[in-house]
DNA sequence: GAGAAATATTTTGCGCGCAAATCATTGACG
DNA sequence: CGTCAATGATTTGCGCGCAAAATATTTCTC
């Protein structure tokens, strides 16, 4: 009916982005299960395998989840014992995030995850490496453009 | 801490692409803001605005929407007075989806919207018709392979 | 043509995603 | 040193996203 190009929904990016990354989040949900974790929590978990005993400040950054997100999920993953929240010492502002036992122990069970996903979806090497250095590109670029208008 | 390359949150493609669209429906926001919409809703007036007077599994094929999330999006669509919902009189078990003349009209405000977000975001358009293809090549990676195996 | 399988949609329940408001603590500075 | 802004985290409220179960209607199939 409405025949402005702009408009199709064939035309949109964002509707492409939009329906892979949710397919991608459902082809990991079953692997998830077998680990007991949700997709966000996955990633907030390979954050702190890279590198725990972080307050919560650095794990916005690291996973660019929202503070209020991740406040809920970090409840969570304590209340599944994976990991403890405890109050900094030098600015009890601040929450330091700690791996338990068991947190660290999941890392041997989730190292398969990857390629399994991989070997399921079969797409190229080379266009998965240029489909990620994409999204990244634009991910800088909407944070810094539309950042910056703000503040200048 | 663990230093599996696999597990590195930095080499996670599904981190990238999740945290980019994030970052582009946030973008969106405002924007959408204006037109009363949310980003999902967007997504599916422009279906709609492609071509109106369907069932809702239409939508459900064409938004790549659950058909679980639609059914509320299209409620909360109807009490803005943008589309109606009524069964269908040859089958009753669907629904016919129409747009208001309201529900038309407001796709004269919305053309605009996907050239003011790219004007804001600066993307190379060569760039970003490749992000669509690789995103576009995922989606039905996923759809082929994840789908079959179930059935064979 | 009655019961069973298939199809279209809705409901339920849980976990995000995020803007905005709130709370607690610390640091600045006058 | 008191107050006031800044910072780190939590809470609130709403709208998805989706699996699973439920509901309603239609289409087999015998």
């Amino acid at each position: 009916m409405t025949d402005i190009p702009a408009l199709k929904l064939k035309n949109q990016i964002c509707h492409s982005l939009y329906s892979a990354t949710n397919a991608l989040i459902r082809a990991y949900r079953p692997l998830l299960d077998q680990l007991g974790l949700t997709y966000a929590q996955y990633l907030v978990m390979l954050a702190l395998w890279d590198e725990d005993k972080v307050i919560i400040k650095s794990l916005v950054e690291r996973t660019r989840f929202d503070a209020g997100t991740l406040t809920p999920i970090l409840k969570r993953l304590e209340s599944k014992k994976l990991l403890t929240i405890a109050k900094s010492s030098n600015d009890s502002r601040q929450k330091v995030i700690v791996l338990t036992t068991a947190g660290k122990d999941l890392a041997d069970q989730a190292k398969q995850t990857p390629d399994n996903i991989s070997g399921q979806i079969a797409m190229p090497r080379q266009d998965v490496q240029q489909l990620k250095a994409l999204a990244e590109q634009l991910y800088a670029l909407i944070n810094t453009n539309l950042t910056n208008s703000d503040t200048e």
